[in-house]
DNA sequence: CTGAAAGCGCTTACAG
DNA sequence: CTGAAAGCGCTTACAG
């Protein structure tokens, strides 16, 4: 690698200068400016981002860490930041936690060792010492989407609570009472929120989410289909369902259309509705019902939240509506006219 | 930020033993290791990554350019290739090129001024001449999925032809001639494999593939159902297509779920296939035969291609088969029982 | 407008 | 086993 010694010396003039021609310095005369650049092209350089962000504050680089980069809603979140990120000139590093607590220490280790000039982190759980610690030591810090105990960062999340709530008004008023949900991790805040914002919305129609209308997922494709085949075999399903995400949701469309034996009917026997709107769930029969998270307003907003830490500036923790999408699979019932085997038809 | 001479200080100690310590080199004394960690804790000392690049060689850092980041396909390539990566104890850095030349060199460029010890890289375009550029610079360089032309480094992909000519094979067994592909972007070498692949396949059954049975898409789900929703309106369906991948397969099922008027039934009046096995693809009714890549072992092969690159070895072009999926939409047709309206039935 | 020199945070022969 | 010193590739006051 040819360094600006190597192109100070062949163009006969001194390192200073081939620096300020590459950091676009005001004062450069333009017979300087072009020795230095053909000295540059013949040796292909370019430089060193190590050498020169010793000497610099900044890196221009962040660092985003995401639960689990398989679900599209993180892929998309991550594509967002990246974009804001780029715009701006940074540079994003990603690391995919994996909904494991250690994978993301790793990376918010690694991240902090490299320099970034910020961190945005989707906790994998609600507390992390390494996080908090960030926090402490006046690292820049911003949450996205799941809140994290005693970690001192702004929080910039969707605010579900209430489409869930219009959800629910859609479903009692259709005359379903026998409400239950397919929570998320244990671990993720998001999880935990939900099944409140549920509970919340039900003790208004003076019903009660009952423990074993709880069923506990991971926010993985396979736990959606573990938790619907379970309620099949057991016949448990209730009048409606809500599912904690999309991946789940998948999961359990899964189990409604290839389970073995008779299948209630969507949405006559059980109305399903989920959170995240994933594109085929316009165009699936029965179309599914769902809550649409704002995902590039939150990447976009989380990107510009971290730049104002870093640039100095307070920051506020912010929350972005969601848009609730009424579809076949929780419209009203109408009269069995015999009892249906698939609920995909 | 405290740096190892503020630990140093505290310790008592050069600043050199701080760093044996933190390098774990051999000759260092249990006490002396006490000292400088008791010293580090107290001042939350990280070593940083950008003074110690500077000195060492190698940044134990590598990057991975693709070419859209939202395509499952290239989300479980990066995760596959991120995996074998933090293994091995590298950083992958990702940059999403997002289908755009100029993107992609940004990315490319960036990489290599953050001196990335390699990179892999699934070119937007056949011709690159940034990277065939890095890769005559002897900067370690593998390709992935997609060829590049004029650059001289290993291509890791997928041999999609065998399953190819399985599926022709499969197809025209079951009585169809009329066959037809929505291929994928004009700039993409694997697209334009695809078409080759398929058409040598037909061209041993004595088949033709006539321009306007070849539909140009771009990779991306909307230009699937553009593409479909084209077919439909002229009702030039063929009678077996094969969709390019997965993300124009999502966008053709909408486009034959929700198309106002009548619509071709699936497999009788038309058979689908595509590459790309999406878990979904199982489920759908009809269920949908796919041809599914490898993508694990792609991304993991890539990785270790690199490192074997970096480490001085010799590494060769490798293609990794794919398995065929033959699923309903491919069945041998029945006899009609009436005009279907549905696909999706 | 240009150059000589100090220094960013680390590592690593070289002495001892 | 430990320390003093040089140096990785750059930037930036400071002179001129």
């Amino acid at each position: 690698m040819a360094t600006i010694k190597d192109v100070a010396h062949t163009a006969g003039v001194s390192v200073a200068s081939v620096s300020r021609v590459f950091s676009n310095h005001e004062s450069v005369s333009p017979q300087m400016r072009e020795k230095v650049l053909a000295a540059a092209e013949e040796h292909s350089f370019r430089p060193n981002a190590m050498g020169r962000a010793l000497r610099r504050t900044g890196t221009r680089t962040i660092g985003l860490v995401v639960s689990d980069l398989l679900n599209p809603f993180f892929t998309q979140l991550a594509r967002a930041v990246e974009d804001a990120a780029r715009e701006a000139g940074y540079l994003m590093i990603v690391g995919n936690a994996d909904e494991k607590p250690e994978q993301q220490d790793l990376y918010v280790q690694t991240l902090l060792e490299r320099q970034v000039d910020g961190m945005i982190v989707v906790p994998t759980i609600e507390t992390s010492e390494l996080l908090r610690e960030a926090a402490e030591l006046n690292r820049h810090l911003v949450l996205l989407d799941r809140p994290a105990n005693d970690v001192h960062a702004p929080l910039i999340a969707s605010d579900t609570a209430p489409a869930i709530t219009q959800l629910v008004d859609h479903l009692v008023a259709t005359g379903r009472r026998d409400i239950g949900v397919i929570a998320g991790s244990r671990a993720a805040g998001t999880a935990r929120e939900r099944v409140d914002a549920l509970r919340s919305a039900l003790a208004v129609h003076g019903i009660e989410l009952p423990p074993e209308r709880i069923w506990a997922g991971t926010f993985r494709r396979e736990s959606g289909l573990a938790c619907m085949t379970r309620m099949l075999d057991e016949r448990t399903t209730p009048e409606a369902l809500l599912i904690s995400n999309g991946e789940m949701a998948l999961g359990a469309l899964e189990a409604l259309t290839t389970h073995a034996g008779g299948v209630p009917s969507v949405p006559n026997d059980i109305a399903l509705a989920c959170i995240d709107d994933l594109d085929m769930f316009a165009w699936l029969r029965p179309s599914v019902t769902a809550i649409a998270q704002p995902t590039r307003e939150l990447g976009r907003h989380a990107f510009e939240a971290l730049l104002d830490r870093i640039n100095g500036h307070e920051v506020s923790a912010t929350r972005i509506a969601c848009t609730l999408h009424l579809r076949a699979s929780t419209a009203p019932r109408v009269a069995h006219h015999a009892s249906e085997r698939h609920a995909h038809e």
